[in-house]
DNA sequence: TCTTTGTGTAAAATATATTTTACATTATGT
DNA sequence: ACATAATGTAAAATATATTTTACACAAAGA
């Protein structure tokens, strides 16, 4: 599960520390799924795009093997 | 997670089952979700979305507790 | 240089999603 | 009435996501 986490965060201009308090989980929860070491829920996946003003699928991209 | 499963399926006129198929899960997990004893992993929404041609979004939506 | 902020990481614990197997119920068609 | 397809459900096992606590490192500013 491919995701422009990095990139949305620098357009905002927000540490993965906010990014994580305003979709209310930890810093490493952000880091893990930025880093791609595994992938969101739903729930979260749709608040992380929300914070962005995007679309899940603007954000988050399926890969192969998912 | 409210979602609109049960009423793309019937658009498509597709059982659980074949749903189930289509995104590589069993139908215990397409009956679950439709029926929210749980909410989906993303890859999962995103798939499930992607079988009605629809955006995450459109087939799924947060709830105040989620 | 000292302090602070942001990031990467790791292990253990907990929560949640998904599978497997199995059975019951409801609807549909013949 | 009978057969079949579709759905609801449940318990136990497994997989995966998330938290917690903690430490290391790099960059930036005072």
């Amino acid at each position: 599960m491919k995701n422009t986490i990095r990139i949305e965060r620098a357009v905002l201009n927000i540490s993965q520390a906010e990014l994580a308090d305003r979709v209310q989980v930890t810093r490493q929860t952000i880091n893990a799924i930025e880093l791609e070491k595994y992938a969101p829920s739903a729930v979260l996946a749709m608040k992380i795009a929300r914070v962005f003003g995007k679309k899940v699928e603007e954000v988050f991209e399926l890969e192969e093997g998912d």
